[in-house]
This record gives structure tokens, C-alpha cells and sequence, in this order.
DNA sequence: TTGAAAGCGCTAACAG
DNA sequence: CTGTTAGCGCTTTCAA
């Protein structure tokens, strides 16, 4: 059976009181007598109300509705996940309630779910921002909606930020492989129009650089949306006349893929004896990937990667949108974490061949 | 600068209009004359008009707020943070939002979470209950708030549910465990209060006693909470006089924490000549974890699991709370959905000494 | 086709 | 300490 919602004026006479006194009660506002409010406690459990937020914020204008908004590039993905933890957690020491929602990197979704925040009045929005224009934002931003941009800035948008060091991310990965004695390093990365993804390839191109070298197109893949994609690419790459000896990826998603089309050529793997299904005598291909992922210190090799801290990201974006709720109102504030590289196996694999070729 | 929010009334002013008619278009109601109706729209445009949902809510009574609520376990959990998108895909087909929480396995937190839901007026919620009584629910419930529970059957509460055949899966793994030629089988489970655990456990015993066999309590531990908990408990059982010749776990987390455990032992990996720190000629301990995880195909062996399909959980109880929403009064609902044994080779070797031996 | 009045559930600002 | 009045932004109802 379903009854109509009691409201305070339902308490109020029940409890034999004024609807003021109510309010006051449900709100802990001091100045009621102990012995009203005590009326007013049972009432409110005898008819089980519950206060009306809507209408609360109706009335109390500017209030914040201790609602935010997260939109990622997708809730499954793992980092992404962990991000999300790391923001409710924040969320819940304040009373506050997040709204999800995944963009999957595209614009006109984004803007969609993100008019769909702030209908429901969210007081502020972390984002991870798809390519494009988020001038539309600027409305909503005007109108008193903070906002956070995550994992990459917003174009054509003065708002906080937090990001991490891509470039020397990738810079320190492909050193590491150089520092291994490579210099055929392929590198799969995902589409070009994401910032954090031309930051790492930048990386790449400056450490090569440093060493003389330049990226070898024939090397080099961009554009690739998830694993299958770069199991594809990498297959591809390994069966070029003289093929890469290490590789880079740009994110876990690639990593993975790599990681299946290397085991695929029997080029990932224990090292001797295994069931390559070609290559027998290869001692495999070096990978390093950036993003930390579940598992990657129990696969054979364990595999080296370039770690960010998604929590850690999430909670440093999480206390720069409160602080503006809260009327921080100082000039925008850019935050950049750092990676960290972690040398697990894959990435100190030497190069099969002699090596030494000029780039 | 923040301005205030234009209203209906300041729409009304600048189209020269009055504010019924700016309802009438911003609500796409028929019957408005289509000039009205550019000046209106027109007007919206300059002043930025958005509508605000929560004072249209108020007095729309009865209406669905297009808002629905998502508890889980642990939004960081991949398992969860699957089925959250699929919960998310479903509800944006219906311009519907997701509020998100987790729960921590913790009554408390379930219960604060799920009243910040209900202020905002949720049509709905799904949940993944945890043990304790959720009678509190009923209150929400009785005022129209949906609720579909997810992965574990509430007490206390007529819901529609969506679970997997539990007993069976684990039956599977198990006989699966015995078909390969294991006896001494040990059981690595998560809290026993956690009703798809004690399901689990029972489908190992049950696999067990077909077999004239009995759980070993040497063999078999309860109540590990996180990969770093299962670890520990795997060394000390693998430590043990006569260890098991093989492992079932009751979860990912469970399972990754025993891999763990394994490979220190050097009981997991590479079949000959790996780095084991001690056994060296054992051939490796058998392992069938319950749940899919991301990679459990590349780790070597690669593990043999018994998988449940998150997305299509998620999809599911999304399709049961729409239907509720919509008005769906018929009597509760329970899905049950298979899981399937993908072997890949962790499940799959012998005994390591000659077996045999009565139970 | 358009508008005026009332009121959703609540709180701010005053009275008593 | 308690109550009255007005009104948040919108929709419902009815009248023009």
C-alpha cells in the first residue's frame, strides 16, 4: 500500500503544535522546549516523516544540496573506479550524495548527463573532460556550479585541475627502456585528441630524442580504443622486417591488449621453455605501460608500469570542489600529482637482437 | 560572478509574456501559438533559463524525480563498478540519473546512505543488501520507493531480486576439482554472514559429499576479508603437514590474495624451472576462484574461474526497478542467472603427490 | 490560445 | 519559547 508522504504540517497536528515548531525540531534548531520537542519526536516516528529536501532547497535559495556530480570517461574501468570511491568517501564525511555518470569520451553525451546534474541543482561537478569545447559549461559555472576537471584540463574553461605529470610519466618509461638497451621502442597509444595522450606521447618523443633518436613511424600506432585494437596493432608491429624490441603503451586498457597479442606471438611469457606459438627462441619483447592495473605484478613477467594513484587523484579533486563550495573563491588552482614507475620485469627485458642498429 | 538563476517569471518579463506560457513551452506543451512560442523560446536563450526541477517536483506531486539510487558493496570493486554501468546505461535511455553509494559491507553506513537517497526523493533503488536486517526499508518502501536487491537476497523485505545460482557454481568448480583427481580441496571464503558465501560454501560441500567426502576444517577458512587476509590464510594452510592439493575461492579479491599467497610459496606460476623460493619440484597447487576478473586469462597458468556476468546483472535489476517504477504491481520477482566454469589451466592440474589418499 | 490564482512542503523574518 | 505570514519556482485548475 502506498500512502501519501506525511509532511510537517501532518506532524504538527499530530503533536498538537505549530508547523514552526516542527521545522525547528527537525532541524535541531535550538529554542524548543524539551518536553515539546518530545511531542514532536513521536509524532514524527508515529507518522514516519522524513524531511522533504526538495522543498527545503526550494525555499532556502543559495543552500547548497549537498549533491555533486562525477562524470567520468567510464565507471567500469577500474581507474575510473577507484576514482569514484575516493569522491564518495570525501562526499560522505560532508552528508554529500554524488551523482555518476560515464561520458565514453564523447561530447554530446557529456553535455547530456551533465544538463542532467545540474537540473537536478548539484552543487558542483568533477569531470573528467571528453575532446572538445565546454564553453557550455560556462553558463552553469556563472550560475554558481563549481567545477573540477580530472585526468585532463578543459578547453575554453577557467576551473581547477588535477593532472598528472603524463609527460614525464612516459618520459621516464621510455628512458627506462632506453636504460635497458633498446631502441626500436614501438609505442601503441589511444587517440590523439585526448590531452593526457599527447602528453605521453611527447614523453616518449623526448626521451628518444635525448638519445638521438626520433619516433619510427613504422613504430608507431596512435588511435587505438581499447585492448582489441592494440592486440591488433601490436600484432601487427611485431611481424614488421625488424620489428620493435620494447614497447610503450599509454594506458592500462592498451597494456592489456599488448599483453595478449605479445602472449599471442609467444613473445610474452616465461622466459624459455613456454608454448610460444612462434618466435621459439626469442627472448621476448619489453613493455612498459602507464596506469597501474589489478594483477600486474602476477602476470609472467610482472609488468612494469608508469602508476598513477586514482585515489588519490579523486581525493585531491574532491577537496578543491568542497573548498569552492565552501566559497573559496581564490584564482584556479592546478594540481599535478606524480607518477611513479615501477620496475616489475616486463620493461627490463633486454632486446632480443643484437641491437645497436642506428635508430 | 555568480548571478542568480532566471526563473519563469524573468523569462515571462523579458518575452513579454506571462509566466503560464513559458511553462507551457518549457514543458513542450501543445497549444502554445508558434510565435509566443519563439519569443519564449528566445528569451530562454538570452537569460540561460534552465528549469528547476526540484520546485517543478514539489508540485508535481506523485511524479518519478528520475533520480534512482545504486548501493553496492564497493564502487571500486570492478565486479560493481560493471554492473554500475550497466545500471547507468539503462537509466540514461530513460533520462534517468544514478546516485551512487557504497556500503563497505557495513549496516550502518547502508542504512545512511540509503536515507540520503530517499531525501532526495528517489523513485528507486537498487541494492546489494548487506547481512542485517533491512527492515527499515518498508517504511521507504510503503511510500513508493522501489527497490531491487542485487547478489544477495535481503531479509526482512518483499523486493524483487536478481542473485546467480551460487550453490551451483561453486558445486561446479569443485567437481571440476575432483574430475581433475584432487581429494584434499581447500575452501578460501569471505564472511559467512554474507548469504552468497554461505551458498558457496554449501555448493563445495555438497560437491564434497557426492564424492563420500566431508569439508576438512584444516583445509577450509572463513571469513577473510580482502586479498591481503586470503594470502595469509593460503600460507598457513599450504604450511600444513598434508596441504590440499588444490583451492577453491569464494571471490575475485579471494582469489587474486591466494595467487598471491601461491606464487610466494612458489606454488603458482611457470609449470618447470620458475623462481619458486621453496617446493621446487612441486608441480604447483590447483585453483578454481569464483568470479571473473580482469587478466585472469594472461596470468600463468591462467586461472580457471566461475564467472558471473556483473553487466548482465546490472541490466537486469535495472529492467526489474523500471518496470516497478512504471507502475509494475505484480507480486515479487526473483532471477536467477547462471555462471559459467571457464577453464584456462589453473583448474586443471594433476595432484601433486599420488593422491588418493582418503579423505 | 493565454492568463490569474492557489498551493506543493518548507524556511526566513518577524511577531507575540 | 512558540506561532504567523509570506514566498521559494513551479504546475494545476479554472476563467477569460
Amino acid at each position: 500500500m502506498v500512502t501519501r508522504r506525511p509532511t510537517m504540517r501532518d506532524v504538527a497536528r499530530v503533536a498538537g503544535v505549530s508547523l514552526m515548531t516542527v521545522s525547528r525540531v527537525v532541524n535541531r534548531e535550538p529554542g524548543v522546549q524539551p518536553e515539546t520537542a518530545a511531542k514532536v519526536e513521536r509524532a514524527i516516528r508515529q507518522l514516519g516523516y522524513h524531511r522533504n529536501d526538495a522543498a527545503r532547497q526550494l525555499r532556502r535559495q543559495a543552500q547548497p544540496t549537498q549533491t555533486i556530480g562525477l562524470l567520468v570517461d567510464d565507471i567500469a574501468n577500474p581507474f575510473f573506479a577507484t576514482l569514484a570511491r575516493a569522491v564518495e568517501d570525501a562526499a560522505r564525511l560532508r552528508s554529500c550524495v554524488v551523482l555518476i555518470g560515464s561520458s565514453n569520451d564523447n561530447l554530446a553525451r557529456e553535455r547530456e548527463v551533465i544538463s542532467a546534474f545540474c537540473a537536478r541543482r548539484v552543487d558542483g561537478v568533477i569531470l573528467v573532460p571528453v575532446a572538445g569545447s565546454h564553453r557550455f559549461l560556462r553558463a552553469q559555472q556563472e550560475l554558481g556550479v563549481k567545477i573540477v576537471c580530472v585526468d585532463r584540463p578543459a578547453t575554453s574553461l577557467e576551473v581547477d585541475t588535477v593532472l598528472v605529470d603524463n609527460r614525464h610519466g612516459a618520459y621516464a618509461a621510455v628512458r627506462h627502456l632506453i636504460g635497458h638497451g633498446h631502441r626500436r621502442i614501438g609505442y601503441l597509444g589511444d587517440r590523439e585528441d585526448i590531452w593526457a595522450v599527447r602528453e605521453r606521447y611527447a614523453g616518449f618523443a623526448e626521451a628518444l630524442a635525448e638519445e638521438g633518436l626520433a619516433p619510427d613511424p613504422a613504430l608507431v600506432r596512435h588511435g587505438l580504443r581499447g585492448p582489441a585494437q592494440a592486440a591488433r596493432a601490436v600484432a601487427t608491429l611485431i611481424r614488421q622486417p625488424v620489428p620493435p624490441t620494447a614497447i610503450f603503451a599509454t594506458n592500462d586498457l592498451i597494456t592489456m591488449g599488448v599483453i595478449d597479442g605479445l602472449q599471442d606471438a609467444g613473445l610474452y611469457g616465461p622466459s624459455r621453455d613456454g608454448a610460444g606459438r612462434r618466435g621459439d627462441d626469442t627472448a621476448g619483447v619489453a613493455l612498459v605501460g602507464f596506469d597501474e592495473f589489478p594483477l600486474a605484478d602476477k602476470l609472467t613477467p610482472p609488468v612494469t608500469v608508469v602508476a598513477q594513484d586514482p585515489a588519490a587523484i579523486g581525493a585531491t579533486a574532491a577537496q578543491l570542489l568542497f573548498a569552492r563550495i565552501d566559497g573559496d573563491t581564490s584564482s584556479r588552482r592546478d594540481v599535478v600529482l606524480l607518477t611513479r614507475l615501477i620496475a616489475r620485469g616486463s620493461g627490463e627485458i633486454a632486446p632480443a637482437d643484437g641491437s645497436k642498429q642506428p635508430g
